[in-house]
DNA sequence: TCAAAAGTGTTGGGGATACACCCATGT
DNA sequence: ACATGGGTGTATCCCCAACACTTTTGA
């Protein structure tokens, strides 16, 4: 599967005369905080079939107190990236990822009133995990799901990484199987045909979306079918190696 | 110093008490250091041929005094992340890059004897800037150009990332038009496939790789010839536009 | 028996590769 | 003239989109 790439803009910025004997010694960047934010996907059933969304939190202090905004926190000095990554996920759904990868650092020096880069990172969780915590009703407080096509605005520049995000998620599931990490373990090849047409926003032909991933090795069929209204249709599981 | 602690992208891990009363606010995460560094190439000629090359610079203190580290410097407060990176790049060659993007930020504790965070960037350079340099022989001291294929050992994690951002060059030079960077404004088609040779690593069929790219908009012929030894070459710019 | 989803077969266009071949120039 | 790189033509293969078609189930 191949769609378009996408370019990262990324600006040229002239280089600013540094004010020597400000601080003494370099090093001593002392009015730097370091954050990191997780823009986390998962799908959830509406009215019009299983949509891509994500969880936003809302703020309770200052600035932007009672506005939404990706779910992170301030890195620990004896933790790495992936674990703040981990903790503030997990802060926020109660839930493991399937997928984790860091995105991008965003570090504009007047994207925050006082000076914050943010190494964000970006997650996909089972469906089915999120749909068991909805229902059981021990969802984190603060925490609400947002359709990808109805964010809200967001603090600071979160719309812009939250949109970010999501083409890199559009376009890494045209080329690797990270679509896995939204599923259960077994699945029909119509459900995750669904999934790959959530992310992407437009319908792929059954028979050869089929034909792809059947002739790929990164799919194993079960013996067991699931059953519904019409013909039964075989489940598959990932394959783990390779 | 703080002992390593490796954690996996899974690993839920606990926030850790803070100790002290310097600060009881979230925010103060006072112990962690930003730096940013950039990962250069630009082809060189050599004996076989133009090589693609990065240079490295000779660290002057611990640690790792004497060792080849990646260019790089600390964050100042007052700029952004993409000028930070264009100042040490400055620092480092005293040209401007025809290139540059944020590669990955590494972070793990470990990774340096204080925490250290380090924003990297990649950067490509026209290589008739870098010759013109070198033999007006204003080049910054503690500099040397190393081939990509022989990296020495380097001081912290820098030969990690070195391959880190070989590898991205490599993959985004298939289906971007970031060969332009390295090259003057006018070349010739063969100019340009030996630009794809020497990143790549392996040769291309002339016929197909001129097809190729005067079938895409990327270039524009001009009126101009290279003459040489042969019959005489077109030379050839690049679409600013689209 | 019919609707609807599961699953199969067939065709054709476009891009990539391989390679035969002609063109223009300096020596 | 001839060697060498510049440049053109063309056949083949493979991937994949389009779509007609058959199969299997619940109602």
């Amino acid at each position: 599967m191949r769609l378009a790439r996408r370019a990262s803009a990324d600006e040229q910025v002239a280089r600013r005369p540094r004010l020597l004997g400000v601080s003494g010694k370099m090093g001593e960047n002392d009015a730097i905080r370091v954050a990191v934010s997780t823009v986390i996907f998962s799908l959830r059933s509406a009215p019009e079939g299983d949509r891509l969304m994500l969880p936003l939190v809302r703020r309770t202090r200052e600035p932007y107190r009672g506005a939404w905004a990706l779910p992170g926190g301030w890195l620990d000095a004896a933790e790495n990236l992936d674990a703040a990554a981990s903790r503030t996920l997990a802060e926020t759904t109660a839930l493991d990822p399937g997928y984790l990868e860091q995105l991008y650092t965003f570090g504009d020096v007047d994207r925050a009133p006082s000076r914050t880069i943010s190494i964000v990172y970006w997650a996909l969780l089972r469906s089915d995990y999120v749909d068991a915590q909805r229902s059981a009703s021990d969802a984190p407080e603060n925490v609400e799901w947002f359709d990808v096509d109805a964010i809200p605005p967001l603090a600071f520049d979160h719309n812009r990484i939250a949109d970010y995000a999501l083409d890199r998620l559009r376009n890494k599931v045209g080329y690797s199987r990270i679509a896995a990490s939204l599923l259960p373990d077994e699945f029909t090849l119509t459900e995750l045909r669904e999934v790959y047409e959530a992310v992407l926003g437009r319908r792929l032909d059954p028979s050869n979306f089929r034909r792809l991933l059947e002739g790929s090795d990164e799919l194993v069929p079960t013996e067991s079918f699931r059953t519904g209204k019409h013909r039964p249709a075989r489940l598959y599981r990932y394959n783990a190696d390779a």
